[in-house]
DNA sequence: AACTTTGTTAAGAAAAAATTTAACGTTCTG
DNA sequence: CAGAACGTTAAATTTTTTCTTAACAAAGTT
């Protein structure tokens, strides 16, 4: 390794490595993953299996940081735990695979949507639908009721849109429509 | 409005209301959007238009907070602008058709992740094919750069797949696939 | 059973983000 | 043109989040 031309070599490595890390962890940023995780994932990226000790080495953290963070990424799947046999040490590997993290973060996070959104909605239109249907209830009021209860009406066209769409992600059905393209031109 | 009915249906319908502006700004706090500028949007879901001091008002939040919390929103199209012939205050509509938000939000942020890691990709791509058809660099290292660069390119399925997605969604493409079910049951 | 090694909570410190008060600029009105 | 009404920018405060040091717990080894 001492050769001049691998020294060169070793270092412009580094350097195009340096450049994915760095546009990957940015744009993990958009996902709510915070900088820290986000360089955690990125450098296991172009490693096979990393322990604790050795990310907290390359990326000069502390123990616990590395601990949590890793956590996190894995509650997103983006990172999973490896059972090596005849060491306590934990190692991980990063998910690769970005189809499965975009599956798994959006469907997670849209089917959230859904659910705290439509049971706010189902309380919310029994709520009115009584307020509709009360005739001491004076004209003006139960307008509102009902332009109320038509806005919600509308928005569950839409949740339940996005419920089919999880659905067809979770299934795969969406690479019917939209194919993974194996065969790239550039 | 001093009628009894009147009074217990207008608490029922703020209470309605309430139940609904809970849930979006909770859920938006999943969209990267604080807390503040959800509960705006959410209040402002309710009503036709408002101007900042209505808003100021409604909600107990200072002016500056109003106006940069607002430009906010706008700026991933939840809110708009609408022109107040006559008045110097700005008036503002929220965006009630969570398909167009949904759009704007996802394709602006896939994009952006695209073309970051992509041009990240292409430099890193550069520099490794360089190593690799270096003669003078050890089989060792020439294998390494081989595999990130497999690594990359195998990458770059998913990012061609993610803009193509993008494009679906802004043509609406996607709506053939995945119909807007505009007849729901319950 | 005592000692090591590894990982995780807990508590405190540092850093980052959001919010408010105050000052400023601009545009309309009298 | 002076004064008022709105909105924005700047500076400072408060709150939240993140990170670190330190104490702790679990599991393994001698």
């Amino acid at each position: 390794m001492t050769n001049p031309h691998d020294e060169r070599a070793r270092e412009q490595i580094e350097e195009a490595k340096d450049q994915v890390i760095q546009a990957i962890s940015e744009t993990m940023d958009l996902y709510g993953v915070t900088p820290a995780a986000g360089k955690i994932y990125a450098t296991m990226y172009f490693e096979n299996q990393m322990n604790l000790d050795e990310m907290r080495e390359e990326l000069g953290m502390s123990k616990p940081s590395m601990s949590t963070n890793v956590r996190k990424l894995q509650q997103i799947e983006m990172v999973k735990k490896k059972f090596q046999r005849g060491s306590r040490k934990h190692t991980y590997i990063a998910e690769k695979n970005f189809f499965h993290s975009f599956m798994a973060y959006f469907c997670q996070m849209w089917e959230r949507e859904v659910k705290t959104n439509m049971d706010a909605i189902h309380i919310a239109e029994n709520q009115l639908s009584a307020i509709i249907q009360d005739n001491e209830v004076s004209e003006e009021l139960r307008e509102e009721a009902e332009n109320h209860y038509q806005l919600l009406n509308q928005s569950k066209v839409y949740y339940h849109w996005l419920d089919k769409l999880v659905h067809s992600i979770r299934s795969e059905e969406i690479f019917e429509f939209l194919p993974k393209d194996e065969t790239l031109k550039n």
